[in-house]
DNA sequence: CAGATTTGTAGTATTGCTACTACCAAAGCA
DNA sequence: TGCTTTGGTAGTAGCAATACTACAAATCTG
């Protein structure tokens, strides 16, 4: 009987996640959490087959939590999730070790091949993703491309309207930190303000307008 | 028997969603639909109990797509799903003719008990909202009407990415004016960064994102 | 038309942010 | 394997932005 772990902060897709694993896996074992640090808990005291998780979730980011399950164990498989488009997150993640990225709006039988290939231990890896693994060489990527992890997180919290220290609290750093990380981004994007910053962020379909 | 559309561009979470709604309504009718165009088109034509809509779509966003269908059929009541905490858009779905506002995060018997609500003819507010409902009382007007010129001029250039000293110089004021100015602003628009401002900006047309 | 409110303006004190520099660990390279 | 570069972190000092307050002129209201 498998063991299955699913991260993910919205219960509405915990339970269709459910749902689709249930149906094809009726003897699935599945533990549900809501963070990444619940996630790295549970991972690190318990024994499961495959790790399921959101990549955007509140505290420890699914980024974070995937390098340090890693760690803590190599070998356990992990599928990751997330609302954006592959070209943002999807090398990052199966640089730091995840064996698949899937977008939510995928269809549901696209997780279960996913799974299915992942459980036999190989990696799900989508044809526009391969692409992007190829191309890889610096050349004609997007200027944000070449923000790492850390400063793409910080990018993020800075367009969506979060101030310096409200990210270097919530994050536990120093303000100066943020603020040097914000100074690398302006430079690699050759912005000056937050403001030109969310213009880029929207321009670019990393965050949205919506509702404002 | 009841007839429920589903709008939502992932299809996990209209898969969880069919999962509450099915266990607490075997008999209910429903449709899906993962944009906001063909929510739009579906519930011209044919005739619902209830839509249930996300707010973050490709496309026509959830709020232009709640807009349409107020047009077109009033009394239609329409639950609203997002991502985004209360307070930076619940008051404005509501006010575009909403029947409630709800988190993805929200517990399952909470969708439940608003669907009751809504169903009987009633909103779904919750305390929180009520509250910022309470000191919107400012009516039908869109925030930024209620800007003054002087005002809206320094909006404008606020949102550009213009800083507030770089204004002062071009309009020959004390940087603390045109601070005083930006505010208010903040105020009226319920707003609190420069990153908050540009997004409105951009929602609303006021300028645009593109050349960056 | 007199009183109340809003609008445009700014100073002072304080808070928040940035520039610059620096360091260490990890990764990449020779 | 040592050397160089990159990435993540932060301190200090200085500069920029804000909160709060204030007031005169314009506008609204009864």
């Amino acid at each position: 009987m498998k063991k299955i772990i699913l991260a993910d902060d919205h219960s509405f897709i915990r339970l269709g996640l459910i749902q689709i694993l249930k149906d094809e896996y009726p003897s699935v074992e599945i533990k549900e959490v809501s963070d990444g640090e619940s996630l790295v808990k549970e991972v690190t005291l318990h024994d499961y087959d495959l790790v399921i998780s959101d990549l955007d979730m509140p505290g420890r980011s699914g980024l974070e939590a995937l390098e340090q399950i890693k760690l803590i164990k190599p070998t356990l498989p992990v599928l990751i999730l997330s609302i954006y488009t592959e070209d943002l997150y999807a090398v990052r993640v199966l640089k730091a070790g995840a064996s698949g990225y899937m977008n939510k709006n995928a269809a549901p039988y696209e997780l279960i091949k996913a799974i299915q290939r992942i459980l036999s231990g190989r990696k799900y890896i989508t044809p526009e993703i391969a692409e992007k693994l190829l191309i890889y060489t610096d050349t004609d990527k997007k200027p944000h491309e070449l923000l790492t992890n850390r400063e793409l997180e910080i990018f993020k919290l800075l367009a969506f309207g979060k101030t310096v220290t409200q990210i270097a609290d919530s994050l536990s750093l120093a303000l100066t930190t943020v603020s040097t990380h914000r100074s690398r981004i302006m430079e690699k994007l050759n912005l000056s303000t937050n403001s030109d910053l969310t213009r880029y962020a929207i321009a670019h379909h990393i965050i949205s307008d919506i509702g404002l």
